[in-house]
DNA sequence: CGTATCCGATACACCCATGTATCGAAAGCC
DNA sequence: GGCTTTCGATACATGGGTGTATCGGATACG
């Protein structure tokens, strides 16, 4: 039927690549609204020409190079989250998401201003709320096999909101981990923060007031 | 001693104002980024010799924007959880504190768009640490006030950890609203994030499988 | 009310990024 | 290996934002 596929691809993939590579690194170190095409294409080691031949706009690149990274970062959310056994060890799951979650700094500055990019794009927008629905749901599976093994805090309500709710504890500690770029210590408060969320408690003794 | 004190102050300081308040609309509606001088000169009603008197650069003048607003909101939600009695009724103060944070949208989008410029500019990125800082005070004395009469969960550690939690949710429920845009659905969220956080188990049954 | 100072508008020159059109070269197909 | 198609480099035209210098009017002060 569709007779009009491309002949040459293989140059082709591979100048792509390499022009999201270089774009993904030039945005994280000056930010996406500080970039021009031509910076991305200097730091691929190309022209303007191979840039206008692969995407129409800096926009487009945006959003492909989001779609491209998001998609492995949910793969191996999921697959962090499917190597433990059938019965769910909340504190090793935690770590493990805590892991996979607060790997790359510079992955969350980019994806924090393809967030700031998605506010006045409702059709960005729907890509990044589609990610993010695909990660609650890897969420979901895992906390749903361990039902009648822990107990969940009664205000999250069901399964899928406290995905929502370990959703939310991942953007709260990204925020601040931007800001003092202290991985170690954002990974520590991440898995307070789930513990605290997840278990009812922690499973520690009470903070009472000694006086 | 100075006797360099300027002699017209009203007329600067209107338009010094005027201008501010223009940047934050612009800023909003279409984000820092894609916002030019000229842009902000023209929603304002003034020409860019007025913004090159006042200001020596687009980030300057983000810089003081962000700076005026946050002293606002810090004092907003000061005085939202100092006007309850002396005794901290949790979810009295959650809802207060709620109502405020989360009050609008257009100052959250603005406040993003300072956290993706605060990432690339260390003097940027200490002032909204600061911010934090004030914020996370307010609570941390609401919440010492509270010692005695309520128990906090022991992973968060002391007052000062519960205060970090409580923005941290702030936070999380922040990105959420900023890609859904429904405010009342995020200020749900962060009541039933804060109480499942600071009341260790929300004061409702727990949520228990049922099978 | 006069005057000195300040403020903001206008005009100018400059730079930089964008987008397009063209062309040589590389890559695939036979 | 010759031939065709595609890809990416180069050159050009354009627009738009920036920063500065200058000037007229507004403002405060005596």
């Amino acid at each position: 039927m569709d007779d009009t596929v491309k002949r040459v691809t293989r140059r082709r993939g591979r100048t792509r690549a390499r022009l999201l590579d270089a774009a993904f690194e030039v945005f994280a170190a000056k930010g996406f609204g500080r970039v021009s095409i031509e910076e991305v294409c200097e730091a691929a080691g190309y022209s303007r020409g191979a840039f206008y031949s692969n995407f129409a706009t800096l926009d487009e690149l945006f959003f492909a190079l989001y779609g491209e990274r998001a998609d492995l970062i949910a793969a191996q959310v999921a697959d962090a989250l499917a190597h433990d056994g059938p019965d769910l060890d909340v504190p090793a799951s935690v770590d493990r998401v805590t892991e996979v979650l607060l790997l790359d700094v510079d992955w969350l500055l980019v994806k924090t201003d393809f967030l700031v990019h998605a506010t006045r794009d409702p059709a960005v927008a729907r890509a990044l709320l589609d990610h993010r629905a695909r990660l609650r749901e890897a969420i979901a599976d895992r906390l749903s096999r361990a039902r009648g093994h822990t107990e969940l805090p009664a205000v999250l309500g069901d399964v899928d909101g406290a995905a929502h709710a370990v959703v939310a504890a991942y953007d709260g500690v990204t925020t601040q981990l931007l800001l003092d770029r202290d991985v170690e210590a954002a990974r520590a408060w991440l898995k307070r923060l789930l513990t605290a969320l997840l278990t009812d408690g922690g499973g520690a003794p009470r903070h009472t007031t000694t006086h």
